[in-house]
DNA sequence: GAAAACAGCGCAAACGTTTGATTAATTTTG
DNA sequence: CAAAATTAATCAAACGTTTGCGCTGTTTTC
């Protein structure tokens, strides 16, 4: 019943040859001939042979693995971009294995040394929320592990990533409201720390200014993106003295909170709302924000592992050059409102 | 600037020792003295020595590595599930790798394929909506790699699998709409070649005769799942002589199609819809389900990887019993409704 | 027609680790 | 005190594949 699987050396052994003459047959090598080549090879297929990748791995110092970590995989921009990250590699003939960081430092830290211990031939990251210190991917470079940061980015020059153009899309979508007739338009933004609000606020600003508004910084609130943090929000603007027609919102789940609480104070027509997308069904609610700033998930995971795939098979040498790719996020407007 | 790893031969060398002595030293082999074992730890941590994992595989033909199979990431379902299984391998020291087969069975087969040459030393599967044959997995069974299924299980009975109990769950769910007064209830129910929906089938039949009330099938709707089919659906409840003031609907996707459709029909409020949870955002929704079936897909993901590595772990001898876990889903009374 | 080129294949080492068999030195036993 | 047992370490093979080098025998070249 129990099958052992098919080695060059039985192959070898049956044909009567070298294993060497299998393994270069089975590779097109030009020093086998023809006739030889087809016979390994029609072998092979009958014996249903499988090149033992663990011995292939092993002998040539690769792995055909790719690491991805990131910090939570329910999230829905998450498991759309590991999705793409695996078809992409997949194409390839590249494996993935991942590990969460649950937005943990330390926790992140040990995947990173795991997937050194690995041996992946590159490394996929989106940081953690709390991730300030960045030495342990120093580490893994020091090991010749390329590795490619997404979305979540850190702070760094000398390092390849690609991310959203956060600042650009805030300015389409701020421009969207003020289109729209809106003069007065707030911002719920995240916590300051985060490169994300930073990019959001510029954007933002940048687009008042250029309609020659005046920014009012009180307009701009940061947020620790849970809830009641979004309803303390919310309430600073319905009391503000110019209070706003219009809020940009940090993201859906931000949004979510504003409508549900909008909704109870019953002021909730009072507002347009323009979110940045991560919940696919929040068009469906009954006061859907008017627009989203859709990212791309999906083509962020593919852009960032076929960069990795460049650097794996680029030669070690000292490339100076760092890939900054950066996808464009466009504003949907969303039409299924009604 | 380039480090390389540090291997055993290494640590032998510098201590004049041989490498097997140090490979035993490291795993706290009996013969090897107290003195020379200390010697051989402290060099290797100070030389941050870590095993070269692709030799052991190679060495031990064990890969620690289990695959998962499962149709779309992007499913919340499965997002979840995969968080679990792999926060549980994590724990056991175990890697997974992972891929989807898009709900196609000829990709399936190929991944089937695919995980067995890279020797994963077990594997699970969540099927595809079109699988019908399984001797793919009878080929990896063969390899002597188990395989557990969660969730999407095949119809057979010599396998392993982890699934939620929809019969039961089915009749809490239409129990619970009959105490709340409703006498027809209609049912939009999946494809009748999927197993769930004959459990759901099954459980609305039993609760509605337990009931002693008469089981109409005209109220159980087969569909296929897209917006169309439920649109159409819908519209057959309506047009009913004993049109249900109550609606089960096969899951979130085709809960809000329906509210959707319900909504422009403004007829929403004439029903009460009880749903199988898979979209964690649809309670925010205005006329959200009033009930759904919580499956608890992290508690599958862990049980299943769990009875994996018992297999794994257990001595491949003909072992005759088959793990069978049903994972009790509950209904969740949706509190959120104003 | 001798030298050079080439086609077709085998030999052997290498990758890092584990492990059964073996040896040598020491200690225990009767 | 010789024989047996124990301790501590080494040797060598093995896992499956790849690859540089070397070896034949044939064909081409001038």
């Amino acid at each position: 019943m129990q099958s052992k699987p098919t080695t060059i050396k039985e192959i070898a052994r049956i044909l009567n040859i070298s294993p060497s003459s299998v393994s270069r047959g089975l590779h097109d090598h030009p020093s086998i001939g023809a006739v030889t080549r087809e016979k390994i090879k029609q072998l092979a297929k009958s014996l249903n042979y499988e090149p033992n990748k663990a011995a292939i791995l092993f002998q040539k110092g690769k792995t055909y693995t790719i690491g991805v970590i990131l910090p939570e995989l329910s999230e829905h921009f998450f498991s759309i971009a590991i999705s793409a990250i695996e078809d992409e590699a997949m194409k390839k003939n590249y494996t993935v294995i991942f590990a969460q960081s649950h937005d943990r430092y330390e926790l992140e830290v040990k995947l990173v040394e795991k997937m050194k211990n690995q041996r992946v031939d590159g490394l996929l990251v989106s940081i953690s929320k709390h991730t300030c210190n960045f030495d342990h991917f120093e580490k893994v470079n020091s090991f010749n592990i390329p590795v490619v940061f997404f979305d979540r980015i850190p702070p760094l020059k000398n390092v390849h990533y690609v991310a959203s153009g956060l600042e650009s899309a805030t300015v389409k979508a701020v421009n969207y409201l003020l289109k729209k007739g809106h003069r007065s338009i707030g911002m719920i933004n995240g916590p300051g720390t985060l490169y994300a609000s930073e990019e959001r606020k510029d954007g933002y600003k940048q687009a008042i200014t250029f309609n020659r508004l005046k920014f009012d910084p009180s307009l701009v609130i940061n947020c620790d993106l849970t809830e009641q943090g979004t309803i303390d929000a919310a309430e600073k603007f319905l009391k503000h003295k110019r209070k706003p027609t219009a809020i940009v919102a940090f993201n859906d789940y931000v949004a979510l909170f504003l409508i549900k609480h909008f909704k109870k104070m019953n002021v909730i027509d009072d507002f347009d709302i323009v979110s940045y997308a991560n919940l696919p069904i929040i068009s469906y609610l009954d006061h859907a924000p008017v627009a989203s700033v859709e990212q791309y998930p999906y083509l962020q995971g593919q852009k960032a592992v076929n960069i990795l795939l460049d650097l794996i098979h680029s030669p070690n040498t000292e490339n100076q050059a760092y890939y900054n790719t950066i996808v464009d996020a466009d504003l949907i407007v969303n039409e299924t409102n009604y």
